[in-house]
DNA sequence: AACAAGGACAACCGCATATGT
DNA sequence: TACATATGCGGTTGTCCTTGT
């Protein structure tokens, strides 16, 4: 839930303000327009979900598609979580995807978008109304998830996109027809880049893993290792569920 | 052609939590 | 330690577009 601790991002700096910095900053605000009447928190939702160029536009592929199947019933509603291990996918976009279009395929398919089972012996009535179903029957417990809460790890460990790796994306491949002309850069990358380290922005959206701070590396190649091997095999429901419960500790 | 209904998706909201003072 | 602020998350709402009548 909470923010990643910023002392965890590499290059990035931290403490009071340098007077370099702030000639940075000053001159970025005259040359882009102080004028955005936007706050930050608009402006963050904003890039993550639409304009950060490693976004993967376009329709969720079916290996995409399986895969926000399982990890839904691995994970539940945690969408950031499943969101990481889908490169260029976004949070919201998955939760969309799965409000619009996963649960009501599973459920016309009589399966329990929440758990992925199908339903027990139930009335007709639940199946010709849904929405009832989905109401009546136990909800899925899903422990309530404090710390740690895992952010973007998709490109420290998982194979990138092409795209990923250019800081341009045409609006025509965003579908927006009022930029068409535009070529959006990530806007902040070229005063964050000006330091000595060459660290950026994208190395700031690819690093924070959110595992907890004592995870070693094998720690960490050891449930990628599950994490993989899961998406290989068919595993029972019982290997799931401790996969997910690795992710609760 | 005009309107209504429904679907898809971007954006907003409130909450939890980390960080800085 | 307490408080204010920033950030990240999931749930919900608003708006635009498509389809049906």
């Amino acid at each position: 839930m909470g923010r990643s601790p910023c002392s965890s991002k590499v290059g990035l700096h931290k403490g009071p303000w340098t007077s370099r910095e702030d000639t940075l900053l000053v001159n970025y605000i005259q040359a882009h327009d102080e004028g955005l009447l936007r706050c930050g928190k608009s402006c963050r939702l904003r890039w993550m979900n639409y304009l950060r160029p490693d976004i993967k536009r376009g329709n969720i592929s079916p290996d995409e598609d399986d895969l926000i199947i399982r990890l839904h019933s691995l994970l539940g509603n945690r969408w950031s979580l499943i969101a990481g291990r889908l490169p260029g996918r976004t949070d919201n976009e998955i939760k969309n995807y799965w409000n619009t279009h996963l649960s009501k395929r599973l459920l016309s398919q009589g399966i329990d978008p929440n758990t992925t089972r199908h339903y027990q012996s139930q009335g007709s009535n639940n199946k010709q109304n849904p929405k009832k179903a989905n109401a009546t029957h136990e909800p899925a417990v899903i422990p309530k998830l404090h710390l740690p809460k895992p952010s973007r790890i998709t490109t420290v460990f998982l194979p990138r996109n092409d795209s990923f790796d250019q800081c341009t994306m045409s609006s025509s491949q965003r579908g927006e027809g009022a930029l068409d002309s535009e070529v959006i850069q990530c806007p902040w990358s070229e005063y964050v880049n000006d330091g000595e380290n060459g660290s950026g922005l994208l190395s700031d959206l690819e690093c924070h893993s959110g595992l907890p701070a004592s995870e070693d590396e094998n720690s960490l190649e050891k449930l990628y290792e599950e994490y993989l091997q899961l998406l290989r095999t068919d595993e029972d429901q019982l290997q799931l569920d401790d996969f997910a419960e690795s992710f609760l500790i």
